[in-house]
DNA sequence: GGGTATTTGTTCGTATGTATA
DNA sequence: GTATACATACGAACAAATACC
C-alpha cells in the first residue's frame, strides 16, 4: 500500500551519507561494515550494497583490508552533478535565495529536435514550459521544458509548481528518477542574454536532460542555461 | 603476489557490461540475477554488487520483482564524464585521431593557486607541462598540468609520454586513482586563442581537476579546455 | 479478484584472502 | 612472524513486488 517504498540499501546509503556530512572529513576512515551493519541494524551484505552505491557516486573508496575511505569534499558534495536536484536547490547550495520569472507556459506541436528525445510519435502535442530562475533577485538561470501532453495539464500548472516541476509532474503520474545529461558550453546569443539581463556575451554551461520516470519511460526534456560564473559543478572521475 | 588483483565483482561487472554491449539494447531485459550467477560461477550476492555498481553508473535500472533493464545509450556510455580517461581516449570515443603539439615542460616554482589544490608547502616546486591535443590534426583541447616536482622528472619527460600523463607519473609512484573535477563554462581569451587556433571568441568547456592516488594524496592538478562545440561530455543524474 | 511463478530485495552464517601493526 | 581487524566471497533461505493466467 506504501506508494513510496525505498529499498533499505538506499536508506543505508543515505544514513551513511549523512554520518559523513555530519561526523567525517574527507580522506578519514568511517567505520567498518561490520560496525556499520551492527550500528545500523541491518546486514552486512546490505552495507555492502550502500556503499558500492557510494563509491560508485565518488563519496567513498574502498580499500580491500583496510577499510573505507571519504573522498568528497564537503563543497562537491553540496554540488555534484550526479544527483539530480531542482534548480531551487541548486541556488541554495550555492547560497542564494532562489526564486523564480518570466515563467511561460504553453500547449505547443513537438519540435523536431525535442521529438527524438522523448520517444513520442508525430503530431503529439507537449506542455512547454520556460522560466528564469533567480538567485538573490538576480537572473542566474534559464530552463525551457517539454513534457508529453496530458490533458488538464495547462490549468493545473500554477504559480505554486513554478519553484519545482518534478512535484507538478507527480500530478500526472510521471514520477522522475534520473536523467541522462549532456553537458556543454556556450556562449550566449540574443534570447539567452535577453532572458538572464545579459549586456555582453557571456559564457553558460548548457545542461541538456532527458528525464526518466522509474519505469524507464522519457517523461521531460529541458534544456538548462546556467550562469557559469555564478555557479559550478562538481564530479568524482574514477579510472575504469 | 598479483599485482593487479581486481575484485571479482569488478570483473562481473565488466562481463555484464560487455554482455549488454553486445547482446542487448537499452530498455531490453537482461537475465536474472539467478541465471547470471550460475552462467558466470559467481554467488547471486556478487552479481548484485555488480549491478549496484552498474545502476549506479547509469548503466542499469533495477525494477523489484520484475527484472534489470538496460537504460544508458552505448554513445552516452564512451563519453561518461564519471570515468577518468586520458584526452586521448576521450578523443578517440569521439572518433578522432588524436595527437599532440606544442608540449612545453620545465620545473617551477608552484603558483599561488595551484598550492591550495595540491596540498603542498610553500617554495616547493612543481613540474609544469603544457599541451594541446589534436583531433585528426585540429587543436581540440589544451591543457595545463602541475605535478609535485621529484627529481629527474624533466629528464624522464620524454617523447612517449606525451600521449599519457599518467603512464609517465606511475614511473615515480604517482598511482591515479581518481580526481575531483570542478566543470565550468569560459569564453576564449587571448592564450587560450593562441593555444587553440580559434581566430573568433568561442565557448571552452574548463576541467579544473585535482587527481588522487590510491591512498589520498593529490599528485596532480590540470586545467583543460575542451572545445565544446567538438566535445560532449554525458553524466547520468540520478535522484537523491 | 485470487493464485502462482518469477524476480529482486534482505538476512544470516561461515569461510577466505589481505593489509597493518 | 604472528595476531588482528577488515574486506571479500559463498550458499541458502525467506520476504516483498510484480506479472500472468
Amino acid at each position: 500500500m506504501k506508494l513510496e517504498h525505498r529499498s533499505l540499501y538506499i536508506q543505508v546509503r543515505d544514513k551513511i551519507y549523512e554520518l559523513i556530512n555530519n561526523e567525517f572529513e574527507p580522506m578519514q576512515k568511517i567505520p567498518s561494515e561490520q560496525k556499520l551493519s551492527e550500528q545500523l541494524g541491518v546486514s552486512r551484505n546490505t552495507v555492502r550494497e550502500a556503499i558500492r552505491t557510494l563509491e560508485q557516486e565518488g563519496v567513498l573508496l574502498s580499500r580491500h583490508g583496510v577499510g573505507n575511505f571519504v573522498i568528497g569534499s564537503k563543497k562537491s558534495l553540496k554540488t555534484a552533478i550526479t544527483t539530480l536536484e531542482s534548480s531551487t536547490n541548486i541556488i541554495k547550495a550555492h547560497g542564494y535565495i532562489p526564486g523564480t520569472k518570466n515563467v511561460v507556459s504553453k500547449v505547443i506541436e513537438i519540435p523536431e529536435d525535442v521529438k527524438a528525445q522523448l520517444l513520442i510519435e508525430d503530431n503529439k502535442d507537449v506542455f512547454y514550459i520556460e522560466r528564469v530562475r533567480t538567485a538573490d533577485g538576480e537572473a542566474v538561470v534559464y530552463v525551457e521544458d517539454y513534457i508529453p501532453y496530458q490533458s488538464g495539464m495547462e490549468f493545473e500548472y500554477k504559480e505554486t509548481y513554478h519553484e519545482s516541476l518534478l512535484e507538478f509532474l507527480e500530478k500526472f503520474d510521471y514520477k522522475v528518477s534520473f536523467s541522462i545529461c549532456t553537458l556543454k558550453a556556450v556562449i550566449s546569443d540574443e534570447k539567452t542574454e535577453k532572458k538572464l539581463d545579459l549586456n555582453e556575451k557571456s559564457a553558460l554551461l548548457l545542461l541538456k536532460q532527458i528525464h526518466y520516470s522509474t519505469v524507464g519511460v522519457p517523461v521531460l526534456y529541458s534544456d538548462s542555461y546556467y550562469l557559469s560564473d555564478k555557479f559550478e559543478f562538481n564530479v568524482v572521475r574514477k579510472r575504469a
